[in-house]
DNA sequence: CCAGGAATAGGTCGGTAGACCCATAAAGCA
DNA sequence: TGCTTTATGGGTCTACCGACCTATTCCTGG
């Protein structure tokens, strides 16, 4: 697999915190290997976990994210989020090394995407957003699951639904339980797993029951 | 399983309502039904949804949360958050018909744990709060899942970490092959399924793979 | 003290899953 | 045109899984 990008965030709001972890993790190229509730902690995080991308809430009390990212000496690609839509702190945000400022009346998967984004080396200020992000809206998953065809997909899904019975699955999808097993088959080799039960586990790692 | 709890959650930031909906429906016994990003359509969304716990924030543009819940004639148990720790708002809100008052600086579990306390018909404000949600921490799982022992708790962690075969399941908790086959047994009734794959499912959809 | 549940383990047996071989039709692409 | 992939299907065989029944030990609650 890919190595997942790895995350840390930073916001005062322990609930944002929690909340954006979840949604962050449930994807499945974004890990969220660090949290902070205050500028002065975040020094810290960072050091100790290296993530691959820094994303910072503008606001906090204390320190503000502004001044608490640019008293990092080795800061990671970062995203600055504020709440207001205001441009105000753009330049600021700029000036103290971030490659990114966004809203945060952004959606989730756009929020990925800038992720992705600057992962990538990507500088996300002014322009376009949806223009910049579009290369960035579907999750990058791994090269041998990528190679999962349709029909392996809805083998996938109704496993995933749990329906693992191999007439079940033959019922459900219109085809002969050897074609099922066929399927299964080819699945348990892109996946590198070997039964139905870690095929599962994959499936929902991968998200392979969320998307398409 | 014991029927969740179908949740609106509305707040003006679509990253905080993205991520709360991620984390609160990693719950196994909470829903979200239902989101709105301003407090007009706030109305439409509780009426055709009719949710059982209503959570807004107080900070909304146009309308706040306040005079959102206020104008609704048929207001379920609701719970405002806000971004500041002041009480300001805290007896307005109170007026408006909500019967909890919270900070968005708490973590997610504790969140859950109000959800739980108010769709049970308790009311939070002042009081100390910790005491009030101690009943509340843990998921309400259904009746059946609850019964789920020690030991099959562990061979479940271990279906749900990839390891599913007989053997491996055996060296893995250091018993013999026959005892994870009546462990599996054992789930198998619990939960209502008759394989490792669905066992899987079962599993990931309850949330025994976080929990405990 | 005894009943009951939990964890451990043994046996048998039918059914099925997974591995390995293969074939064919259709579709996409060079 | 032919090569490759995908979806469909067949057969065989071994190993394993799940269902059913029993048993022992330990611990906890009444």
């Amino acid at each position: 697999m890919n190595t997942p990008i790895r995350v840390v965030i930073a916001d005062d709001h322990q609930l944002m915190l929690d909340g954006l972890k979840q949604g962050l993790n449930s994807l499945p190229d974004i890990r969220v290997v660090g949290t902070a509730v205050d500028g002065s902690t975040l020094g810290d995080v960072v050091a100790s976990t290296e993530p691959d991308v820094l994303l910072v809430d503008v606001e906090m009390p204390g320190m503000s994210g502004i001044s608490a990212i640019s008293r990092l000496d080795d800061l990671p690609p970062t995203i600055v989020v504020t709440m207001h839509t205001a441009e105000a702190y753009g330049k600021s945000a700029r000036e103290a090394g971030a490659v990114a400022f966004l809203s945060k009346a952004l959606p989730l998967p756009d929020l990925a995407a800038a992720i992705r984004a600057v992962a990538d080396g990507q500088h996300l200020f002014d322009r376009d957003l949806d223009q910049a992000l579009a290369d960035y809206r579907t999750p990058r998953l791994s090269t041998r699951a990528e190679t999962i065809t349709e029909r392996e997909r809805d083998v996938l899904r109704c496993l995933v639904q749990g329906i693992s019975g191999t007439e079940d699955l033959a019922d459900e999808l219109y085809i002969s339980q050897k074609t099922v097993k066929n399927h299964l088959a080819s699945i348990y080799e892109k996946l590198s797993v070997n039964d139905r039960a870690q095929a599962v586990v994959e499936a929902m790692k991968l998200g392979l029951d969320r998307k398409w």
